[in-house]
DNA sequence: TGTTGTTGTAACAGTAATTATTACAACGGA
DNA sequence: TCCGTTGTAATAATTACTGTTACAACAACA
């Protein structure tokens, strides 16, 4: 059980964009080759990055732009955007028996601890952002 | 991008186990029964939690038991048992273009900041153990 | 010793999600 | 109008997950 790769490949694509956007036109076969993947699959990543807000994409034209500040963008948010599982990212068993103690119970017990397992991962998320991640690129650069 | 139910499956097993164990035989047929699903998945199921020492499943006669104190048995013991990841939780996209800053240094960046995600879960998961919720069980029943 | 109920496991099918790929209409500048 | 690009549909290949049938091995017990 992991997470997809979309979600390496959405931090990927939109540090690519932080780092050239301002040099050159950062288009998705321009990021295809520099995250050794398919132009149609990160077009269809900046399309989830967009509606989320977080880029803006022209078309025709072509390349991506972020679109806020970059401290304002936090793993959480890329994660969100492509990978979205709202509150549901334990998946549960259906029908269990309501006759047996266990059965009739199991989401009383479990929801609310499984439900904190996944706020402390958002939390942590949410501690890194676009622009410390870039900085560190520039660092090893 | 779910957990498998499995975890879910696993956790019911557990409570299953515990709950029952001391009054009649627990059976791949009667958790099955309870969590509405198939003794042979469940039979495979047992086997994960018996290899991480977690119970003991007695061949021929039938029945499994747990084998620790349930204080010691975390939602972390059960999903390393069932849905072991190691530490590729998350799971990167391979090759990527090294001729390119972001592309070289990706996993430089990336690797220690996704640990962290991986860690804060694995602690939530730590915080809650079966003698919590069996003792939350029987405040239901 | 044969019967019984169970575990352990292989094999296979159906479903769903993921990634890659081809194709093409629509878009916007030059 | 031409060109490079985006947006998106359609399809295929792969993989993981769940359910199911089948059966050998096992351990107690009559």
């Amino acid at each position: 059980m992991q997470i997809t790769e979309r979600f390496t490949l959405a931090i990927h694509t939109m540090l690519c964009i932080s780092y050239f956007s301002d040099k050159l036109k950062v288009t998705s076969t321009f990021i295809s080759q520099s995250t050794n993947s398919n132009p149609v699959v990160i077009r269809r990543l900046l399309g989830q990055l967009k509606e989320a807000d977080l880029i803006e994409v022209r078309a025709g034209v072509g390349g991506a732009y972020i679109k806020k500040d970059l401290k304002d963008i936090t793993l959480f948010d890329i994660f969100t955007a492509v990978d979205a599982v709202g509150n549901d990212f334990f998946n549960f068993h259906s029908n269990p028996n309501c006759q047996c103690p266990i059965g009739k119970n199991i989401h009383s017990i479990l929801d609310e601890h499984l439900t904190n397992v996944q706020l402390a991962m958002n939390e942590e998320m949410k501690k890194t952002n676009l622009e410390e991640l870039l900085s560190e690129t520039k660092e090893f650069f």
